[in-house]
RNA sequence: GAUCCACUAGCUCAGUCGGUAGAGCACUUGACUUUUAAUCAAGGGGUCCGGAGUUCGAUCCUCCGGUGGAUCACCA
């Protein structure tokens, strides 16, 4: 990469070159004229890796084997050293006794720097002090490391540098990589319950003309061949449901979602869902779908069902907890919105119940709503199924037969929070048309975040679409619950960051407001 | 977007009731043939986040700005 087109930010072209880097250019520079310049090499020999050779020392005692890592400490004893490797499974020490390399050899393994990487070769013991240890009969300096490393001891602890720089971060918290081993984890136990029940997985457009499937304000990008503005999704509900009508049955989906919003602890800009579509059940079927993916990725990561998230103990044992939202509503406030049938009573009781501000006009649905969203989702800690959603909360779902001012929908709350969102598939297409037109009066008067009509969708539905359960599950929310993290950016390899310096970088990109 | 807190050496932190700074690790040099936060001796390293103001003098006080964190608001 040549550094024309490389946006250099003022901070790194002023930079003075610290003596510690000086030092080490200089070694390498030695090293160069010397003909061992470490990046002409291309490959390794990696026999074995630490934590495999400390769990089988009894078979490997005295074999040769040939490690490959980073050098993280420095123990130097004068005619013997020490150093502790890194590899992926962890630390091996390697020992260097003087006599066992040629002169120049050692004093250039003396001169190695903390975060070099090196090869070695040799034999395998335990020193008087019990440490399993290489014994160095030969290696090579595979990549010189330019700059210091964090401390040793305390390591890297700025949460900003951490984010922005995470390559740092693994390197000296090695520990974080098991929260993200764990994220691969879930995610293949997902696809392989899936794939199990026969879903298949499918990949729909990023590029969107119209952002439907959530209410959400989307990012804005441009095509300049076609000179049209598209949209990131903000949700692939729209295409996967066109799926179905196309007679897939079963799909699937994960993928990155983009929406233009705050940021916060829970919050990222982009971040990862699983929407999963199936014909011929409704949201019962998907209860049992969440269960299961669930629970059996928090046993592939836990091997318990009872973990502990942010202090709270959380029991993810199959079934949840089920409720329907004004069940649940009952239970908390005493308010029992059976026996409210017109919007002048739901504004009174919100009066009630000190949700006046929040509940002036709105109807009888979004109060219940509100209801539930201010006064009971927090106390939702272990599982539960909050489900049966007022109609104008839910312009995607299935109007339930025996009371249609609601929906066949539900979403599960664990610890206060949602981690997911269900419906019975609305398939019916004049009224789905009506719930765009509902929306789309709602954007009149000021909702940015209200959906956008998709025609194309509409058509789809006139196609017929099987009656069809469909089920949402953020998976950043997920793995932030199976890893114990509170905040998303510990389950995120490289969070959303503001720039440095208060300017954008120059890439190329267009003002913004 | 609002409020509070933080920002000092490469890293982790102390400190200056306002007189331009210290420790540990890391680095350099030397000693040391089984250490492991190795040890011992000596040395180098700072735009104290940026800008302005007050002051004889600001890293410290005040204001503005930047970035992060926490809480709240919106959302998944």
């Amino acid at each position: 990469m040549s550094k024309e087109g490389v946006p250099q930010n003022d901070q790194q072209a002023t930079e003075d070159i610290q003596e510690q880097v000086l030092n080490r250019i200089n070694k390498l520079e030695d090293l160069s004229e010397q003909g061992k310049n470490p990046f002409w090499e291309t490959t390794a020999k990696q026999t074995h890796h630490s934590q495999e050779i400390i769990d089988n020392l009894a078979e490997l005692e005295g074999q040769k084997v040939s490690v490959a890592g980073r050098i993280m400490a420095k123990r130097g004893m004068g005619k013997v050293s020490f150093v502790d490797l890194a590899d992926r499974q962890g630390r091996i020490q390697i020992f260097t006794k003087i006599d066992a390399l040629e002169d120049s050899d050692y004093k250039d393994w003396q001169n190695l720097d903390i975060g070099d990487i090196v090869e070695v070769e040799g034999t395998i013991f335990t020193t008087q002090r019990g440490e399993v240890s290489v014994r160095n009969q030969g290696y090579r300096l595979l990549s010189k490391c330019l700059r210091p490393l964090p401390e040793k001891f305390h390591g890297l602890t700025d949460t900003d540098t951490r984010y922005r720089k995470r390559y740092l971060d693994l390197i000296v918290n090695p520990e974080i990589k098991e929260v993200f081993e764990k994220r691969s984890k879930i995610i293949s136990t997902i696809r392989h319950e899936l794939e199990k029940l026969d879903f298949i997985e499918v990949e729909t457009p990023l590029l969107n003309q119209i952002a439907g499937g959530a209410a959400a304000r989307p990012f804005i990008t441009h095509h300049n061949t076609l000179d049209l503005d598209l949209f990131l999704r903000i949700s692939p509900e729209l295409y996967l449901k066109r799926l179905i009508v196309g007679g897939f049955e079963r799909v699937y989906e994960i993928g990155r979602n983009f929406r233009n919003e705050g940021m916060s602890t829970k919050h990222n800009p982009e971040f990862t869902m699983l929407e999963l579509y199936q014909a011929y059940t409704d949201y019962h079927g998907m209860m049992e779908i969440s269960e299961h993916l669930i629970s059996t990725a928090c046993l592939a990561v836990n091997d318990t069902l009872k973990i502990v998230y942010d202090e709270l103990e959380i029991d993810l044992t199959p079934p949840f907890a089920r409720m329907s939202m004004i069940e649940a509503i009952k239970k908390f406030t005493s308010v029992d919105f059976d026996q409210i049938d017109t919007d002048e009573e739901a504004l009174a009781v919100a009066k009630e119940n000190g949700l006046l501000e929040q509940a002036a006009g709105m109807v009888r649905g979004e109060i219940i709503n509100l209801f539930f969203e201010e006064l009971c989702e927090d106390k939702l800690v272990q599982p539960t199924f909050i489900y049966d959603y007022p109609i104008e909360v839910s312009p995607l779902a299935k109007k339930k037969k025996s009371d249609q001012r609601l929906t066949e929908r539900f979403e599960i709350f664990i610890n206060g929070s949602e981690y997911g969102n269900a419906y019975s598939e609305l398939n019916d297409p004049r009224d789905q048309a009506e719930r765009f037109q509902d929306q789309l009066e709602k954007r009149k008067e000021g909702d940015e975040e209200a959906s956008l009509p998709d025609q194309d969708f509409v058509e789809a539905l006139e196609y017929a679409m099987p009656p069809t359960g469909g089920l949402g599950i953020g998976i950043d929310r997920l793995v932030m619950l199976l890893t114990n993290s509170t905040t998303i950016r510990d389950v995120l390899l490289f969070p959303t960051m503001k720039p440095l310096g208060g300017q954008s970088p120059e890439n190329g990109a267009s003002e913004g407001e």
